[in-house]
DNA sequence: CTGTTAGCGCATTCAC
DNA sequence: GTGAATGCGCTAACAG
């Protein structure tokens, strides 16, 4: 049994002071850079931090500065591919700015939402991360009075309120389009979970892109999903199940896109040779499926990046504008032209 | 424009203790339970708490009890799925106890690892877990002075750190003997990165496995990978370009696996029929590649899930046992007997 | 330039 | 039972 090193109590501004022979404050304007001081005591206090090994107790600080220097961050699914992504770009945002970040859950549930978001309020957050959230806009503004609020996937533009909004029905008929230029006619679509914003928007995608082409969109080739992987293999098991004729499939996201493959990979069915499929959201696995997924991708890692300037912009009280990246169609292998 | 609704400054206990009528302390000890308070008291301060709609300020309170009730968490990556699962079984294990997580990465160095660890401590999170993380033993025990820690891959067990350690050598060999048991005798691996713990133990259990079948293990048939799916592709583009026989790849994770089996479609080879494949930690997506990928599980998201509870037990100074669930072989549909 | 004073919001003595 | 007083560690006036 190896025993750990009994350390000090934790040393605090008051003992760097004494040590160094000088004020608290002094001490306090040094570490802030709040105004001159002597160069003697500078460096009589800068020994001592060193030798005390001090680093300022950011409750404190945070209870008198009324910013705890860190935010919240509420995702659905804290294990998810898709989720990641952004949580990586809002990671290097916050790189070198001091800022922390509390990560919850809302597991695509709007009172658990809430609930989350009340406790990063208690627990004074100076702003707030929202990514997919389920809750309504009106409830998004409300909390948006106590602390600035980014939120992904809806259309806001407060001082303190931003929504960064991607354009899915245009994903989806990029991806729909893509599929008829090949020369298919008989698309399948597995759609994401009933009263899911993204999820309807990208149904419409794949209705106009059908109607533009004078293709008669068949109702018995759309199939509920829920943008889990087995939703994708199920959904397709459904269609051969009645008996539907289609060249291609494209699913609401890559996830359920996976579940397709697989079940066709199951059924004997040739990808791309006997059936096209597209994906939606490009996550880091996708050019690693077999084979590589033809997908919309959805700039993840921006929209957290974009998303975590933008949230420090309003914690400061700056204005900020709303660009937004737009969704790019990434041919890759799933998909050919239909013999 | 919408206008987002003014909100007023959040109220204190102060708020609270004048509404109501009474001292400050009188709310304390109703918010915790502390003493008994006359039932006319308790009554008015409960109903002052929801007009006012009063949560304690968390860093106020921190600041006073010296605990935060936040833990840290490093990782290493923050969007890899590896992490991801282990963090799932963290955020469930922290549910309904008052602890919030704050998430840092380490980008597998040691040096960032410990900066991250000193931000956090400054912080003053309640305690630390460390996942994979790449900083000596010593500099754990180090830290664990200020705070607790429980760090997964090392051998740790004081009052203040904890390890928890799986068996990756037997994993390997699992994988390895599973391979031999279907008559493979010339099975590739795909190693990690140099100087990984993990990694060298995984190729010491592929060693024995072979030697235990007197299999003179080839040097020529190891190549160096670095754990992701890149390599995997590189790896087996090697083995090929330097005109290598082998009937089997052992990946030493499953994100290594993923890219040796797109190689292996390249080139036009089909697992399991041709090559069998066998990845190392079955990740959620494994079940889903194609084929669905044989591979050693490493229950992650337990891990996550007694990480959590051994450090809540560390900090609150009581004991602790290392209990570790153990690696498993999952026979998925990448692997078959050679013919 | 620098020390003294006064809180940030809360929990916890100590008296009553 | 309950109120008054004190201080957690730090910053921001306020004097000098």
């Amino acid at each position: 049994m190896i025993h750990a090193d009994t350390s000090p109590p934790p040393s605090t501004l008051m003992d760097v002071a004494r040590l160094a022979g000088v004020s608290p404050s002094t001490v306090s304007r040094i570490l802030n850079g709040t105004a001159r001081v002597s160069e003697d005591k500078r460096l009589a206090v800068l020994a001592a931090i060193t030798k005390v090994n001090f680093a300022p107790n950011q409750m404190a600080q945070g209870l008198k500065k009324g910013r705890s220097m860190t935010i919240g961050i509420v995702v659905q699914d804290i294990s998810s591919p898709f989720f990641d992504e952004t949580l990586r770009g809002v990671d290097d945002g916050l790189k070198g700015t001091g800022y922390a970040s509390v990560i919850v859950s809302g597991h695509w549930n709007a009172e658990e939402e809430a609930e989350r978001i009340r406790l990063l309020l208690a627990r004074k957050v100076d702003g707030i991360i929202l990514l997919s959230g389920r809750m309504s806009d009106e409830a998004v503004l409300q909390f948006s009075g106590q602390r600035p609020i980014v939120s992904t996937g809806r259309a806001l533009h407060t001082r303190s309120a931003l929504g960064i909004k991607l354009d899915n029905e245009h994903g989806a008929w990029l991806a729909v389009h893509h599929l008829i230029e090949l020369g298919h006619r008989r698309i399948a679509f597995v759609s994401g979970p009933a009263n899911n914003h993204d999820a309807d928007e990208r149904l419409t995608g794949y209705l106009r892109a059908l109607r533009e082409a004078d293709i008669g969109p068949d109702p018995k080739l759309i199939v509920e999903g829920n943008f889990h992987e087995s939703s994708g293999l199920l959904a397709v098991n459904h269609l051969f199940d009645t008996q539907q004729q289609f060249s291609a499939v494209f699913a609401a996201n890559d996830l359920s896109a996976y579940g397709v493959r697989l079940c066709l990979y199951r059924k004997g069915i040739r990808v791309p040779d006997d059936i096209s499929l597209v994906g939606f959201d490009d996550l880091p696995g996708s050019s690693y499926t077999t084979p590589p997924l033809t997908t919309v991708r959805q700039p993840l890692y921006d929209i957290g990046l974009i998303a975590t300037n933008a949230l420090r912009r309003l914690i400061n009280g700056d204005t900020v504008g709303s660009e937004v990246p737009p969704l790019e169609l990434i041919v890759r292998e799933t998909t050919r032209r239909v013999r």
